[in-house]
DNA sequence: GTCTATACCCAGATAGAC
DNA sequence: GTCTATCTGGGTATAGAC
């Protein structure tokens, strides 16, 4: 988990100590171990051995507080779309590149599969429509047949999911695994858009 | 848990219009429209013309209600699991009877989706988790390699998600492709089990 | 057997003192 | 920046009217 974001903090000088950003830690951890909805601000509160109302002078709402832990893997993914689009990612970028965005944040991930209440807490519906929508274009085109879009559906969502449950297998392996099951997914799609000319349909 | 689906009703003859039953009608309704954290059990009274303490008559809790909602899901998968297990199923069979056990619940499938609140009432985690491995292994054997596993997970995991997403497909086209993609994908499989022996890569 | 009235408690949220 | 005190919404629970 990264440089990790840094929500309302009042200060930015050199200074780390910020009490918003060991809030951030701490409920990260908790929801982690035990969900969003079973953690209650006054778990994370005891924890920093403070009381619920000091954490809504950093944090406006438990929402919030949610909201900016998986901000950064909403921002990293919905940049690298966009990237993908201009700069005219292969396929195989594309679904590299969607492989390491969704291994990177695999620990938020985790939480919201584990407990898919947070995704409320955040846009979600919209987020996720949206971010299927433009992966399917990416890698399906403009005009798709049923058969392209469900490809396009299951690469995606399969890739994704591969990188997040799973713990157990080594990372490379199951990067290399993921994405070569992906592009055996995709290369079916007619005339996939980033084709690699030579490529085997399977 | 078990029987159920008829929570505290007391008439078990014929009668249908239980006051019970139409309570899980109209808390489906509103639940689908609004999701199930921003429906409250006044919301649902409301619409009946009751008060909140009616429902606990009919319904020991909220969460009891929802399960009530999902459990002809639950149980119909479950229950389709176990027969695939025991009467040995072609995979083509079971890929199709998976289908269409998602696509028969995708209202419930759909509202958990846009509000995964509701899945805190149900066991989720542990339905879920043992549900992948239970397909898993019908799909891949007992000693999978990783490559298997992969298969396993993304042909399931795409199946419901192709089901319940993708309302503007017409049934019979979603199914026959979505099914097509999960045979070719499984079809990678080391000797997957219930392989038709005829049956082409591709 | 079915429902109302009412009290209770927890957790999220706010106001203001220090 | 953190506290105490308090409000609110809503799920839970019981007693009792009909």
């Amino acid at each position: 988990m990264g440089e990790d974001t840094d929500g309302g903090a009042p200060r930015r000088d050199g200074r780390s100590t910020d009490t918003a950003h060991r809030i951030r830690e701490v409920a990260l951890e908790l929801f982690i171990r035990q969900g969003f909805s079973r953690t209650t601000l006054q778990d994370i509160a005891d924890e920093l051995g403070l009381t619920r109302a000091a954490l809504y002078y950093h944090h406006p709402s438990k929402d919030h507080l949610i909201a900016s832990l998986v901000q950064p893997a909403k921002d990293d993914i919905d940049g690298f779309l966009t990237h993908a689009e201009t700069d005219h990612l292969s396929t195989r970028e594309l679904l590299e590149g969607f492989f390491d965005l969704n291994y990177r944040h695999r620990m938020i991930f985790l939480a919201l599969v584990r407990d898919p209440t947070g995704l409320g807490s955040v846009d979600a519906e919209g987020w996720v429509t949206q971010l299927a929508a433009q992966a399917q274009r990416l890698l399906a085109g403009d005009e798709p047949t049923t058969d392209d879009r469900l490809r396009a559906l299951v690469a995606i969502n399969g890739l994704s999911r591969c990188a997040t449950v799973l713990p157990d297998v080594p990372h490379d392996e199951l990067r290399e695994h993921s994405v070569a099951l992906a592009m055996e997914i995709v290369a079916g799609i007619r005339g996939h858009p980033g084709a690699e000319p030579g490529r085997q349909p399977r």
